[in-house]
DNA sequence: CGGTTCCCTGAAAGGGCTTTCCAACCCCCC
DNA sequence: GGGGGGTTGGAAAGCCCTTTCAGGGAACCG
């Protein structure tokens, strides 16, 4: 085997093999697989002596040829649905970080409710790569998702902010509870007139949102104002507002989201109406920004490092013990009372 | 082994090689290598049949193999810093859709201010996956950043927002001259008393911005008042501007973000100066909120989508032209004059 | 001092795919 | 009926690593 290895000079992009460290530290490869792999029977001075080489030579294992031989890859996918809000993001971080923690490599898919023609795309890649799980944010149902989720149904997947009640393995923020209690604290006092702007109707959590807020009304036997369909955009919050203000009167209004919650302060504003003394709002998520709009809101907060942190922590587990449980595992939001909210007007209606 | 398996079981989890396939349409393994490559010769009946039995059979090329034999993974990292932000996250979205319609997945690596010491893992991950490009979303200078970019000398790799005036290969948005302008409208408008907010000086953009309003002032022979250093949160916005309104008089002030300038219009409000009557302010980035903002936002926009996709366009030249120039692409950024911007009060000290 | 154990190391097979080189076809055309 | 071109199969090498399995040597025991 001649080969002309000049001494630094990389011809044509060599890549440093198993095999070139193995001979660098004189000892036969498969040693050096040993060290890499952290097996016990390797002498403490052959071990220092190889990583040594291996430090010098800036060797990587290649992850391709571990991966086919091990036939597991040390790698998870996240999808994630709609990545341009701010909760997704927040999870992919820290999914990010934990799954780092944990040793393992990430392959990032996003799917966008304009192109959704391309989930196989996303599931070719994702079985291709023969990932060790999967976890996906995407809180719609479609038929879709479902051929995505089936496709998949061989490697250990967790959901997350899926459809609350069912058991595959999912975690959810508790939405409806935060709806519900946020909806009460309107009630409490004293709005009667509670008018609501939802996220898109297909999403779970802006339907969770939805109900939360109806029962809420129910429970005090209060009519429902009109709820119309935002889609979680502040132009959109805006927009809804001006027609339920064209519509009909009410005191206090709840968003599906903070971004929702600050277009239709705004356009509240516009139209003379004063935030809170004329008419509450309130949002959800508690976004950073929240406690400096004008007022500062009261909304739910969600807690998304929580819930990636649990995303991963459940599907490394459902990897290593295969037997292990299939819940939904639920977190509870919180109530972040601020400014935006305050009693009704006296001369309300 | 004792896993449930639904109907169809599969022995084992057997899975699907190319072998499987061609002894079921009954052609030889490397016709089916031939199909899965477009090669030319084969009968368009032949491929039929075996393109059918790929279906049939669910069958996947296995990537790591292929990767392993090819010597390229087909395969890109995409590596943020920060991404709890507004920008990169757009990106991200867009670097995605691009990378997948040119055939590419993505690994997904974020290094956090708060734990860098992780830069080594990054390099491992990307190194291991002998990815065939990199893309760089960091607007830092740090001695781990710079060491990740020579640990990647031989791959291609573009960064984005990177320092201006490099020739390196990078996408960046003018912000300097975005700033500058922006800056200058308030001077045109007739404020002299112009203080600043910036993001964290190590970040190329913040510095850049810093530079602009910095320059303005000088072009009309104004004095700089105090410009302090922010860290992109509204949290921060607002408490530099508390500090600006013990510190000084200024009837303008430029906010490196508009996340920042959400939090400087809350304290200006909160200490009883109007917006913007008694005291214009503007933002940088254009985010969909900013729209909403009260006053609604005069901010410059960056087209992010247009970065991400630029970004992997260029990669994607690297990669298949290893000749193609090495150089710096700038977006031009816009100026949104929206309302959060007047002349300055006439009894102005 | 010979035999047994324990460590450490080497040999070899194999994982799923691409590629190259040839040989064997088939069908069509002259 | 023979030459070509288009298609397919065979065989084999190679990509880089993991993982038995067995062997060599040193240390230890009696």
């Amino acid at each position: 085997m001649p080969e002309a290895e000049p001494l630094n000079a990389k011809p044509d992009r060599k890549r440093v093999t198993m095999m070139d460290v193995a001979e660098a530290s004189g000892v036969s490869y498969q040693t050096v697989s040993r060290v890499i792999n952290n097996h016990p029977s390797v002498a403490p001075a052959t071990r220092s002596r190889v990583l040594h080489m291996i430090q010098k030579l800036n060797y990587r294992p290649n992850k391709a040829a571990r991966s086919l031989a091990t036939r597991q890859s040390q790698t998870l996918a996240v999808i994630t649905y709609n990545m341009r809000f701010f909760g997704p993001t927040q999870m992919m971080v820290n999914i990010e970080q934990s799954a780092r923690e944990a040793g393992y490599d990430l392959i990032f898919s996003n799917f966008d409710p304009l192109r959704d023609n391309d989930v196989s795309a996303i599931a070719d890649s994702v079985l291709q790569w023969s990932v060790d799980g999967i976890i996906i944010i995407a809180q719609v149902a479609s038929a879709a998702y479902d051929e995505l989720v089936t496709q998949f149904r061989d490697i250990p997947l967790i959901q997350i902010d899926n459809a609350p009640g069912t058991t595959t393995p999912s975690i959810i923020v508790d939405q409806y509870t935060g709806s519900r209690d946020i909806t009460q604290h309107l009630i409490d006092l004293g709005h009667q007139h509670i008018c609501e702007i939802t996220g898109p109707r297909y999403a779970f959590g802006a339907l969770a949102r939805h109900n939360g807020w109806q029962d809420a009304l129910a429970a005090s036997d209060l009519n429902p104002l009109p709820s119309y369909e935002g889609d979680w955009s502040a132009e959109s919050g805006y927009h809804i507002t001006q027609r339920l203000l064209a519509e009909c009167d009410f005191t206090a209004l709840v968003a599906g989201n903070d971004q929702m919650a600050l277009g239709a302060i705004s356009a509240l504003r516009q139209h003379g109406r004063r935030v809170p003394e004329d008419v509450s709002v309130v949002g959800f998520d508690d976004i950073p920004e929240a406690t400096y709009f004008d007022p500062p809101l009261t909304t739910v907060r969600q807690d998304f490092n929580e819930v990636g942190q649990q995303g991963i922590t459940y599907l490394i587990e459902l990897i290593q013990m295969p037997n292990a449980p299939h819940e939904q595992r639920v977190i509870a939001p919180q109530l972040m009372l601020r400014s935006s909210t305050c009693p009704p007007p006296d001369t309300s209606f």
